[in-house]
DNA sequence: CGTCAGCTTGACTCATCTCAACTAGGGTGG
DNA sequence: CCACCCTAGTTGAGATGAGTCAAGCTGACG
């Protein structure tokens, strides 16, 4: 079952989020979708020799809003939820990071999000001088994480929509959908989605209660369009998911 | 007054969306807080010969989502807004330009979202694929659209808190402090702020209706906080608004 | 076997929306 | 120059979608 799978291949008990271990590019399952397929054999060998492979468990810390960003992670497994707090405790997701997916774009000095581990994960880390050099060296590098920005931004500019202008149901078929396609890409099925995060983390991301998104899923697998399985979701009728999350 | 003040230096009736006209990139008013400030005065020459002045009126289209992306912009005078569209009419407001913006930072070949006038503009118009050469020539200047993504993607992941997680109140509290902010950096007051949107502008914009906006500064204005002005609001009290917007 | 985190469900509340009436300017044409 | 209209804004009264509070369920784990 695909929900299995994504737990494969973490190798072992060494989940220190600082483990030194030899990296290989050239073997790496999520390149191919990765900010990294912008860069040729030999280039890949100097980014190569930057990275660190890193892993953390379920709900650790990977980074914190507002420290020092002296580092940039490219997620090789697991799941990521990146957010924003207020200072009365109210928290916004902002997203989920999937493997192949680059966390520190901005190469800024400070971060501007927090992000933990939402299932154990693995990620290449760099440290951000070192990558920043490697960008003002590869002008293509800097033009492919320009468009994972401009990317970024766009999904950005859709989850304002989904935020400020769509009902209940249709932010968790939006959702849903959304995370179908993403898990797709990655090789997953197109009938079960995975759902790592909980409902608390849904509910953060499309600014609703976790009450809220667990009478949503519960309505919709009512009238047969999903049903719920452990740590996921089976659609039985996309199409009317689909058309809830329409446009 | 500074309201009057922006409408000022639009040249005469040659508000036609096509009028081509000398550009001056040396005296333009916004170099300094746009993109163009990552050239020097050569590099600046090159890009005058791209340029072209260009001007709409209050209300009129400028480009629209999914249209072809043949031109990118920088805004000189007056406010657009950004905007993308439901199926059904519904609006999400994405972000309101004013003078120094930039607008098409993807470089992609379809735009994301629509946009529009919201007061009489003026902007340098750039073609997009002699834009994209320049930028593949320059990879200084490709750093500071970078720069200047990443920042537009910041401010997207500060308003995703904003529409998912704040009430009405803080909503228009801080859309007004964030709004007197860039105002200011442009030389405007601290104390009144232009609005040159609608309330229905500003509702789409926060996620809310148009009459919660009315209520919501009604509100603020009986509390002594904030003075209706034509076009724009004076703050009386900025403290309790900073504090309704903290964070 | 007890505890606890995650999830579900119900009953009730309330912030915001909807519908509607009314006011104030600004522009236009007779 | 005034009457009209149209857009923008304000305000009220009532409706409602989603939130809050609370109880109970379930499976994982020590």
């Amino acid at each position: 079952m695909a929900i299995q799978q994504r737990a494969e291949g973490l190798d072992g008990p060494a989940a220190c989020p600082h483990a030194r271990a030899e990296t290989d590019c050239a073997g790496c399952k999520v390149r191919a979708v990765s900010i990294c397929a912008a860069l040729d054999a030999s280039e890949l060998g100097s980014l190569e020799a930057l990275a660190e492979d890193v892993h953390y468990d379920e709900k650790q810390t990977i980074l914190l809003q507002g420290d020092e960003a002296d580092a940039v992670y490219n997620v090789t497994q697991g799941t990521v939820r990146l957010y924003k707090l207020l200072p009365d405790g109210r928290r916004q997701i902002v997203g989920f990071l999937l493997p192949g997916d680059f966390m520190g774009l901005a190469l800024s000095d400070h971060y501007a999000f927090s992000a933990d581990a939402v299932e154990p994960v693995a990620a290449c880390r760099f440290a951000r001088s070192a990558f920043s050099s490697l960008v003002d060296e590869k002008p293509h590098l800097l033009r492919r994480l320009h468009e994972a920005a401009t990317h970024e931004l766009s999904l950005a500019q859709d989850h304002m929509v989904l935020l400020g202008r769509r009902t209940a149901d249709e932010k968790v078929a939006t959702f849903l959908i959304a995370l179908r396609e993403r898990w797709r890409r990655l090789g997953g099925s197109l009938v079960t989605i995975p759902l790592p995060m909980t409902r608390l983390d849904i509910a953060d991301y499309l600014g609703l209660t976790l009450e809220t998104v667990s009478r949503t899923i519960s309505k919709f697998a009512r009238s047969k369009m999903l049903l719920v399985v452990p740590d996921g979701v089976r659609l039985l009728d996309p199409t009317r998911i689909e058309a809830l999350a329409a446009d």
